[in-house]
DNA sequence: CGAAGAAATTGATGTATGGTAAAAAATTTA
DNA sequence: TAAATTTTTTACCATACATCAATTTCTTCG
C-alpha cells in the first residue's frame, strides 16, 4: 500500500485528503499464482495496480488459443480496459503468473477520486501515456521485427519473466507458438 | 477550428477562457497530400488534430521497409508520442495522405493548457483512453487473425481509406507486403 | 492527349513460422 | 520418493506470407 503510495507522490504531490481517499477506495489484496482476477464473460468494475509478483491479460479465441495482451509487473496497471472503455462484458482474463500482491481499485471508486481530486488526473494522464507509448512501441515491433528479434526485446523489457512462466504464455504474447518459441531458444545455444 | 470546438464540448463544457486560449496555442493548417509534418530526426513539438481529411505515421526500418503506426482520419490526434513521452528525436513520419485540414498544436501549448485550465484533463483522459484501447485492440488482431482476417477489420474500421491510398501503406499498416494484400483482395472476387 | 512515372498485379520460388504428435524433461502432488 | 501432471523439446511436414522480377494498369502532368 506504502508502495502505490510512494509511486504516486514519485509523480505527483498528494494532500493528507487525497491519500486517505485512496485508502478509502482500494484494499490490498496478497493473490496466489494461478489466480483469476477478472475472467471472460464478467462485467468488469476492478483495476489493480501491481506493487509485487506479475499479473498478465489475455484472451481465448475460438480455437481455445491464447493471446496475451499485457504483463504487468511493479507499478503497472492491469484490468480489461477496452471492455471498461466500451462498457462491455470481458473478453480478458486477468491472471497472477505468481504469487503477487495488488491494490485493487474499484472503476467507480476511481472515477471519484478523479472528480474528488482533480489533480490526480496528472497522475492519471501519465499512466495512460506510458501505456499508450509501450502499446505503440510493441506494434511497431510487431510490425518490423522478427520473431525472434521480438523475443530479444521482450527478454529485455521482462527479464524475469522467463523464471516463473511457463513457455507458452511468452509465446502467446509475441504471437507466435511455444514451440517456435522452443525453436528460438534452442539456435540461440549455438552462437 | 469550430469543429475542434465542437469536440471537445461535446465531451466536457468549455469557459469562454479555454475556448479563447484553445485559439491562442493553435492554427488552423490545410495540407496538401504528401505533405510532411513531422519527418524522422527531428524534435517532435506539435501536436495534430484532425478536422478532415487522413494522415498517417510510419517509421522506416534499415532496409527501408515502411510500417504504418496509425491512420489518423476525422477527430483523431496525431503525432510521434513515442518521441515526446521520452524526449527523443523522431523515429516517425507524419505524412498527409490526402489533401487534409488539421489544427496545429505546440506540445508546449497543450501542456499549457492542461495546466491553466485543469477540466481540460479530463477531455485528454478521454482522448488517452481511447486511443489506448484502440492500440490494444489492434494488438490483440495483429495476435490471433491471419492477414486476410486483420484487412477485414481495417476496411471495417476505415471504409474510405482504400480510395485514396496507395496499397502499400495499407500493408504496411496490417504487416503483411503489397503483393499479399494484392492477392488477399484478389481472393476475394473469387467468392 | 500522350509520355513518364507510380502503383498494382501476377507468377515462380523461398522462408519463417505453424501444426501434429511423440518423447523427454521438469514440476507438482500424493 | 514415486507417480501424475505439466511443460518443453524434437522431428517431420504443411502453410501463410515474403521475395524477386516481369508485366499490366492507373495517374500525373508537360
Amino acid at each position: 500500500m506504502e508502495q502505490l503510495i510512494n509511486y504516486i507522490t514519485s509523480k505527483i504531490s498528494l494532500s493528507p485528503e487525497a491519500k486517505d481517499y485512496i485508502y478509502s477506495i482500494s484494499k490490498k489484496r496478497i493473490v496466489e499464482k494461478g489466480a483469476v482476477l477478472i475472467c471472460e464473460g464478467q462485467k468488469v468494475n476492478k483495476i489493480f495496480f501491481v506493487t509485487e509478483g506479475c499479473l498478465s491479460s489475455y484472451c481465448t479465441d475460438e480455437v481455445g488459443r491464447e493471446h496475451t495482451l499485457q504483463f504487468a509487473i511493479k507499478n503497472w496497471w492491469i484490468s480489461d480496459y477496452i471492455a471498461i472503455y466500451n462498457n462491455e462484458r470481458s473478453q480478458l482474463t486477468v491472471e497472477s503468473l505468481k504469487k503477487s500482491q495488488v491494490i485493487e481499485f474499484s472503476t467507480q471508486g476511481l472515477e471519484d477520486l478523479l472528480i474528488k481530486f482533480p489533480e490526480f488526473e496528472v497522475f492519471q494522464r501519465n499512466n495512460l501515456e506510458r501505456h499508450l507509448v509501450s502499446l505503440q512501441k510493441r506494434i511497431l515491433n510487431q510490425l518490423q521485427l522478427s520473431a525472434s528479434e521480438r523475443y530479444d526485446v521482450f527478454v529485455q523489457q521482462y527479464p524475469d519473466i522467463e523464471s516463473f512462466t511457463p513457455n507458452y504464455h511468452i509465446a502467446s504474447y509475441l504471437g507466435i507458438t511455444q514451440e517456435s518459441l522452443s525453436r528460438i531458444r534452442f539456435d540461440r545455444g549455438k552462437k
